[in-house]
DNA sequence: GTGTATTTGTTCGTATGTATC
DNA sequence: CGATACATACGAACAAATACA
């Protein structure tokens, strides 16, 4: 088993909040989240991938962008469009 | 009414930061920014205006250096002297 | 009912890399 | 080469709403 494409890449040219919003684009598209199901909070993200909280909030604003996930404030990211 | 001078022109050879600092300026100066008042965050100044915040940061800082503003870290930048 | 912890929202501070003029 | 400009990335601090013991 590779897990290559779950980490991210320092030296990848590739921005690191995009990395990180690949992981959770497949977590998603391979149905490990399901839909309603909350994403990892911002926090856990940090700490999960060992970036900071900026990046983790431009991953999730990507995928929030693309029509993924949507946000509820103060309470957290959840997969599917927005209600 | 023109309103030439309240937005950034790409082609003029004044750098961006400095008429982002002229709108600012003028606001103040006109009173539609008061004393103490809030300036615009970094943030909605890029959006505004449509620059980055490394420019909306040059823009501050002129007016900071020229004594019309003063910021407080983690808070914002305010109208007036620095206390 | 009362704190405490969690989570997102919003600021600013700083640094690096890249591109352009 | 230096100044300008943008994108990325990390850090820090506080607010506000929610969730929970």
């Amino acid at each position: 088993m590779i897990y290559v494409d779950l980490v991210v890449d320092l030296y990848s040219p590739v921005p690191l909040y995009a990395q990180v919003a690949a992981v959770l684009r497949t977590k998603i598209e391979s149905g490990e989240l399901r839909h309603l199901d909350p994403l990892p909070s911002e926090k856990s993200i940090e700490q999960e991938h060992g970036v900071s909280r900026d990046t983790a909030r431009r991953a999730i604003r990507m995928l929030r962008d693309e029509g993924l996930v949507f946000t509820i404030p103060q309470r957290g990211t959840f997969v599917g469009p927005p209600p």
